[in-house]
DNA sequence: TAGAGTCCTGTGACACTGTTACAGAGAAGA
DNA sequence: TCTTCTCTGTAACAGTGTCACAGGACTCTA
């Protein structure tokens, strides 16, 4: 609201009738970059402002509140990530690979990921990459409620590797930590297995063999 | 820490010099009634500390961080869901019951699985679980790190499913909720797919049927 | 040129969070 | 009785999101 309400005439003098010249984009995109330089956490109003030179109240003139500021952070990125050229032989690879890009990216911006992730929200900031994902689904010959299933069990598996992805280990006690777990497990577990339980996993790797086989399943050869 | 240093003798007179007779243990009890009745959002100290009839030092006597908390309460939890009877004929049909009774559990205590999963600690949660898991993976001929890729995807594939169902798509703003999300693409996708996309779906036999492509890709039949 | 109106911004506050310094109360042991 | 240890309450600190309110800066009108 309150901006919705009698625009100034985009004339002449863009910016009329401000001091700092401070738009709502602006607002968003230092939120962007302050996100994706020091992490999500560091997602403060004041510290926003700050880095803005101006006060919270400024900003609460512009934005409404801090969950639609991140949504329109999510948002923005996810306009920025919506170009893909998808490659690929066979519609299977095709699919595959628009699914792959999902990941990709998402590692890539692991900042806005988790912002995204722990507002609810990453359904919001994969919907582009999403829609090319249903488009080669299509393309593969998967129409109506068999394409929207195939979509969701792939974004479904994508979002679980990345919540392990993207998990801070050290964060936790080191008494929990997954290794520590298997250490101290007395299950009946061979030793060369639990071993392999200890060391850290290539996730990118599990991820893209997981991936592989999940499409498979869903999408006709 | 302060706990560890003399303990006083547990002998006849259990909880000598005590006010209150808080320990440690009722604490996270209460922690985790709190979580399940509330949500995890109202796992607050100050209202833990109402809820015992005491001040918030008194929490801070017996455990040091919230961060503490939440382990122990997750590990609490943890526990309780400790025993599982895997049944089924096949090895394969056992591993993925074995799967099945993590997400079924997960699902059953959503609350207490939501605060594991914002805190990072969601293979504490699942860990005995994990456990029965890669028990039933070795008896169906996977050992080493073959057995913990297997696992590793299928928590995977849980923990996605998980994420997609236990938020709240209410909390995010109307115009970017899924099916407004869809409603509004301009993607060159078939209306019946559009459609389809629109509609909530049914996750839980959405994951069940994902589940099973990925332990048919892991388990040797 | 003076006044009115609108748009934006700063000061300061409120309620809430986790966390802790400090002063004690109560029981146990000397 | 006196000391010591274990626990607990009062009160505060720093930080968070959010907003009421006053006022400055600009544009438009008289």
């Amino acid at each position: 609201m309150a901006k919705t309400a009698a625009l100034p005439a985009p004339e002449a003098t863009d910016r009329a009738g401000r001091r700092t010249g401070l738009e709502r984009e602006d607002i968003v995109a230092a939120a962007l970059v302050l996100v994706e330089r020091d992490g999500p956490a560091a997602l403060t109003m004041r510290r926003l402002a700050t880095e803005l030179g101006v006060g919270t109240p400024t900003i609460y003139w512009h934005i409404s509140n801090r969950d639609e500021l991140i949504s329109e952070v999510v948002r923005m990125q996810a306009t920025r990530l919506a170009e893909i050229k998808v490659t690929g032989k066979t519609a299977r690879e095709r699919v595959y690979r628009a699914a792959r890009h999902i990941w990709t990216s998402s590692i890539e911006h692991r900042a806005i990921t988790s912002l995204a992730h722990q507002g609810g929200m990453s359904s919001l900031l994969t919907h582009h990459l999403e829609a090319a994902l249903v488009m080669e689904l299509e393309a593969a010959g998967l129409v109506g409620r068999e394409a929207a299933e195939a979509s969701r069990a792939i974004l479904t598996t994508i979002v679980g590797a990345l919540v392990i992805a993207l998990r801070d280990v050290s964060a936790s006690p080191p008494d929990y930590r997954p290794d520590a777990l298997w250490a101290a497990t007395n299950a009946a577990i061979t030793p060369a297995t639990r071993k392999a339980l200890r060391t850290v996993s290539d996730l990118d790797a599990l991820s893209a063999v997981t991936l592989r086989a999940v499409v498979d399943h869903f999408v006709p050869a």
